[in-house]
DNA sequence: TATGAGATCAACT
DNA sequence: GTTGATCTCATAC
């Protein structure tokens, strides 16, 4: 169960949810980079209350809100805290460990560390689309489950937003070779 | 190494 | 008509 897990604070569970396994269908892998959003932050689509698309961010906690970002990508949250409250987990990068063979055929043959480097890759790898918006992780076709230990988490900003963007709400593994981009990245300038 | 354009959809002005 | 929780490929230093 993960009602534990995600029915708190999401600026707790974010960090918490590094070193899950992520499974869809059996494919997946370790969580490795997350970024956290709630209804006070003018960064996330709850911001303002619940309407259009983010309804299901709005639920109760363990739904899957699957977004399509740019037109092009579908990006993959949890929602947390519990029901009414807005808040949400982005998933950003997973270490693919599971399914290797089907996650390479959906995105080509590539380095394996860009398998599952970023919210549209993680979606893509695991076959993640809009038919998933409103489904719960405690059930098929997702699998939630826990690491035999806590990895060491960092923090750093988070990434490609224009609103509230130094917040620090990203959660990293600490040196994995898997996130999208690493750990204190500094800006020139 | 670093910027830039294109792809393309839903919400909002 | 514009913007955005993005990615990929191309071209320029």
């Amino acid at each position: 169960m993960t009602s534990e897990l995600l029915g708190r604070d999401v600026l707790d569970v974010a960090p918490a949810l590094i070193g899950w396994t992520l499974l869809v269908d059996g494919v997946g892998g370790t969580i490795v980079e997350v970024e956290a959003y709630r209804e006070d932050d003018p960064a996330s689509h709850s911001f303002d209350g619940s309407r259009g698309r983010n309804v299901v961010m709005f639920g109760p906690p363990g739904g899957v809100y699957v977004y399509r970002s740019y037109g092009i990508h579908w990006c993959l949250n949890l929602v947390c805290e519990a029901e009414g409250r807005g808040a949400a987990v982005l998933i950003r990068a997973l270490e693919p460990t599971h399914g290797l063979d089907a996650i390479r055929e959906r995105r080509g043959l590539l380095d394996e560390r860009l398998l599952c480097s970023g919210p549209g890759r993680l979606t893509q790898a695991l076959g993640v689309t809009g038919e998933h918006n409103g489904r719960h992780i405690d059930r098929p076709p997702f699998q939630l489950v826990a690491p035999a230990a806590q990895l060491e988490v960092v923090t750093d900003i988070r990434i490609g937003i224009t609103k509230a963007a130094e917040q620090p709400w990203r959660f990293l593994a600490a040196g994995s070779r898997f996130v999208s981009k690493p750990a204190n990245a500094r800006r020139r300038f």
